[in-house]
Parts: C-alpha cells; sequence; structure tokens
DNA sequence: AGAAAGCGCAACTTAAAGGTTGCATGAAGC
DNA sequence: GCTTCATGCAACCTTTAAGTTGCGCTTTCT
C-alpha cells in the first residue's frame, strides 16, 4: 500500500463543489475570461462589458470570491477585482486524475477481455 | 492575424456553464468519482452509497446526463449509468487555456516592468 | 401465479439563486 | 462647496434546485 487507503485510489473531493458551482454561470464565466487577461477591473468596468445592473455583476463576483477564483483590492473610490488562478489549477488537477482513473479503467478492461 | 478575431484570443465558452454547473454538487461529484471507476452502475446500487432517496439520486443522475457527463444504458428492469469522459475533458483543455492565457498576462507584466 | 426488485411519473415543499430597484455614503473632480 | 462617480446595503420578486412522498408499471425470482 502505498498511500491513501486500500479502495477507491482517488480521493472524492467535494471540497471542489463549490468551486465549480462558481462556473457554472455563464455570467461568471465571462466575467473569468476578462478578468484571467491579467488586469484588474472595476465593478463599473466589469458591469460595463454586460446587460446586467451592477449590482448583478457585484453579486456575481461575490459569488467568484467566496470560490477564491477572485479576489478583490481596493483603491480609493473603486473596488478592483484580479483573478486568482490556484482554484482553477487546483480542479485541472482534479480532472486531469479523473481522466487518469478512467484510462487505468480501460485498461484493465482491455486486459480482461484480452484474457 | 491567424484565426479568430483579433482580440480576446480564447473564447469565452459559455458552452461549457451547465457541465460546470453539473459538477457544481456534492452529491453528483460522488456520482462522477464513482462512475469514473469505470464499472456501470444501477440507480438501486448508486442509492444505496448514498444518504438520499431513489428519486434524488435519479434526479442527479439527469443533471449529470443533460450534461452529458453520463449516459444511460437500460438492461431488462434496470437502467444502469455509466461515464462519459469527453465533457470532462473539454473543461480540462478549457481550463488549460485559461491557464496559459493567465501565463501569458504574467509574463507581459513582467516584460513591462524590466522595461 | 404471486411477491419483490427496480424504475418512472407527478405533486408538493423548502430553500437558494439570479436579478431588480431604491437609497445612503465616501472619494474625486471642478 | 457641490456635483458626480463608484459602491454598499437592504428589500423584494421570480425561477429553479434539491429533496421527499405516493403510486403505478414492468421485469425477475421462486
Amino acid at each position: 500500500m502505498s498511500r491513501r487507503s486500500r479502495k477507491e485510489a482517488s480521493r472524492i473531493p467535494q471540497e471542489f463543489a463549490p468551486v465549480f458551482a462558481a462556473l457554472g454561470d455563464q455570467t461568471r464565466l465571462a466575467l473569468v475570461a476578462e478578468l484571467s487577461g491579467g488586469q484588474p477591473r472595476s465593478i463599473a468596468q466589469l458591469t460595463a462589458g454586460s446587460q446586467l445592473t451592477r449590482q448583478a455583476i457585484t453579486k456575481h463576483l461575490r459569488v467568484l470570491q467566496r470560490a477564491r477564483i477572485v479576489r478583490n483590492v481596493r483603491t480609493g473610490r473603486e473596488n478592483r477585482f484580479e483573478f486568482v488562478p490556484e482554484p482553477l489549477d487546483e480542479i485541472r488537477k482534479y480532472l486531469e486524475r479523473v481522466s487518469e482513473q478512467w484510462d487505468q479503467a480501460l485498461a484493465r478492461l482491455k486486459a480482461f477481455i484480452d484474457g
């Protein structure tokens, strides 16, 4: 037994659910896409590129913030938001593990069929 | 100009929102984790490993199915569900692009600072 | 045939998500 | 000092999500 327990090789990271949930919305995906460009943007700026009201955008930013996908930096009267790559990177690694587990399952199936 | 339009190098894939949304729930993440092991499972089997009712599990499976993360195969009186890796693979590729875009932004920032 | 397993459908309840409007407040510009 | 820009807070509305219960139907087992 190398590490982890015997069964269920890849842990079930239910801690990721809030991050996935935060990404499960068109508006928030658009916000992430814009902020992942590198430049921090104020709420007003982000609202300008959308059909929604400022309040709606604010709420979406709070959701992204609670999922740590985004961080705010207040400067003067404006509140700028910037992208934080770590959570999405964790998700990416998780998906790689799922993919890996799937490939291994296929390999076992093939080995079984081949006899 | 190679392809796509000049600005916004990486398209905003709002088509991914339903897939992310489907993954944004602990119960469904657990179902995905179990099914990604390779073995198709019936609704009754999947319910056995949960605190919820069969109907709740059924609803979650329908959500995963609409997001193409899972597919059902009816055999006799039971309805088995199996994992479909493609959507999660698309998501993974998307996250890689976001990560890439972020790295490029950092590189430009560094180049700017260094003068 | 009769019992039990495995599901699907429908109705209902509760809670949360997404969005709006109105108003108050601190910072910047003239 | 006054105005305007950028926000925050709160109340409210509407829709959807999550979950339960009850019932009926088909397949399998004995």
